[in-house]
DNA sequence: GCCCGGCCGGAAATCGATTGCTTGACGGGT
DNA sequence: ACCCGTCAAGCAATCGATTTCCGGCCGGGC
């Protein structure tokens, strides 16, 4: 590789003014800077990020620790942070912490490592990890999910309002026993979503308990099996609200793998869209999110923290939107078939 | 920030030593030693990974460079790369190209700057590019995209064979205008699968001829319209082969939006596997990808070209699996019905 | 004509870890 | 008793770019 010292030799100068001239710092004569930009550009010139890092002890990386690769979600999201990040001179390498806590320490070592410039994430962890990155000096953001504890700048939705509007609705359209499928207790939008709902069947006097709570796992196949088991039980319900898109998918995978009618024999809301939400059949309802407005926030959010170090942190709230599809529009009939639902189907399926 | 400095000083010993023990060289007093590492535990020390990569001139880092992160396909790849990355002491760092030849430049500068330990790319632009890393030594391996004129490692699946496969299948099943909807010409997959469209419709004496053919640009959007043109034309087709998953999917939301039933009068296979195909009414016939497998070979073979920078360029080709599913079963009644399809009802959703 | 100030550009220190070379200590062989 | 081999540990150079400090030159003012 070349180096600064090949283009001064080049050029006929030192390399103190080969630095100067490609960064554009000012006195340098105009005739002896295009001498030095035609070495760098004939040499093929390319600076070392690494001893430029070293030397000014800062990076010119973001990284952007999110949990789960496979979730449109963050995909979406993540798209809004390299778009602020792009205009603000930064990178962003994406770090996939797939809900799993030491993997994602593991990426926080290495950002903390790498001394890189910002990290926006979206923890599923113990919020030590976060306080190490703070304490080393490195601009945090939190996104999506709260961090307890810990002082971060940081980009929510109203989860608990949202997941209240969902599970509202589907006592508006006619389903009484309505059970809930969120995510792990140590997860801030698990237990936020959870409230919303426990909110929503307190003030519609629905059946309310933990018999109709399922901690699942965000994931698909969590979600089936969440589902499966909320059939099993001695009085299934007849509606579900799930946490997040990916179980969405898997409780409804369950249901008509056990041919259980959606919505008309059991409706269905999940939270976070899908892309593809409206291709399936029947098309889901969901809590949609500002996904890539959730990115853009936090980058921003970023932007300004690595500015001023030391101004107080923020949070800011994005709203949700309830889009009602076909999964939770019982019709009449629907209503009026109000008969026991098959048992077991469920479970021998699962065991299967 | 604790340095190898203030460890050092701690531990009564020097730098020197230090690093010794840090990194496991033999030949220290392990009471010495001892000392060492709890001087560095006391104080919290983490190696400052810029400063050693500039010395040691590698980093441990990864970058992979996929082409659109909310290609399900991609994201399932990565997780290969990962897993591969992690057993042999890599990290793995996400880019996201977007299709976008401009930024996939940008995070090959920043790989190249940042004088990445290797490179995994799933290339939308130019060769040049590749060569460029090359050129610089780093480490590259091609995944699911052929570069031309340029001798790397590579990744791919037998593109053509299963395209091919899909068209027969689609044949077989009784339809006979069959198009085909593929990506930009410059991308490699986007020709291998055209050409085995191609041959299949040769072997079987279906009519072939470019009016069948679109080239979009692998998103959902592009295929939207590929498939609003196709029913455009003078002689509309009765079935398409879509050479990605998102252009499929994109596909069936024109088909249903127009109103045309699939698969009784209307065929569709798509390449590449989507992990809710069985979840969309029709479920989607699809050619399917080794995805993680692809991913993790990738990943096995940069770690061989890291031990061994030259030994000679291999190819790996995998093998696609055709998942045949709703949307490509026309049934006896949907066969005789073969009556002319109204027109018009596309280009006025088109136009609207 | 001399002095002072400003500007330009180079020499060298610096960032923090690694590593080649060297020194010093110790033990065994002759 | 002397010498040499071995091993442990420190000194200092090194990676490549940035940046501080300083010297030299030029021009203007008195």
């Amino acid at each position: 590789m070349t180096t600064i010292y090949d283009v001064a030799r080049r050029a006929g100068v030192s390399p103190a003014t080969v630095s100067r001239v490609l960064n554009g710092r000012p006195s340098v004569d105009p005739e002896m800077a295009a001498r030095v930009r035609q070495a760098a550009q004939d040499l093929d010139y390319r600076p070392n990020a690494v001893a430029r890092s070293l030397r000014r002890s800062r990076t010119s990386l973001w990284a952007v620790i999110i949990s789960d690769i496979g979730n449109p979600f963050f995909t979406s999201m993540v798209r809004g942070v390299e778009d602020v990040a792009q205009e603000a001179g930064f990178s962003v390498v994406l770090c996939n912490g797939d809900e799993d806590p030491e993997k994602e320490a593991r990426y926080v070592a290495a950002a903390l490592a790498e001394r890189m410039a910002g990290v926006i994430i979206s923890s599923s962890g113990r919020p030590a990890l976060i306080n190490r990155l703070v304490q080393a000096g490195i601009p945090v953001v939190a996104i999506d999910r709260q961090p307890r504890g810990v002082a971060v700048d940081t980009v929510l939705v109203d989860n608990t309002h949202g997941a209240e509007q969902a599970t509202a609705h589907l006592v508006d359209a006619g389903y009484r026993r309505i059970a809930c499928i969120t995510g792990p207790r140590r997860i801030s939008t698990a237990m936020q979503r959870l409230r919303g709902y426990q909110r929503a069947l307190k003030a519609s006097g629905c059946p309310a308990g933990e018999e109709l709570i399922r901690y699942a796992d965000f994931r698909e196949e969590g979600g089936y099996r969440a589902m499966a088991s909320l059939l099993e039980a001695g009085e299934p319900p007849d509606a579900v609200f799930a946490a997040n898109n990916l179980m969405t998918v898997g409780a409804v995978e369950c249901l008509v793998d056990n041919g259980i009618g959606v919505p008309d024999r059991f409706g269905i809301v999940g939270f976070d869209d899908i892309p593809w939400a409206h291709l399936v059949r029947p098309s889901l309802s969901t809590v949609a999110q500002p996904t890539y407005d959730l990115g853009r926030t936090a980058a921003t959010l970023l932007v300004e923290r690595i500015a001023d170090p030391v101004k107080a942190p923020s949070t800011v709230v994005l709203h949700t939107e309830l889009r009602v599809r076909e999964s939770s529009a019982r019709s009449a009939e629907g209503r009026a078939a109000d008969r026991p639902r098959p048992r077991g189907a469920a479970a021998g399926s699962l065991r299967s």
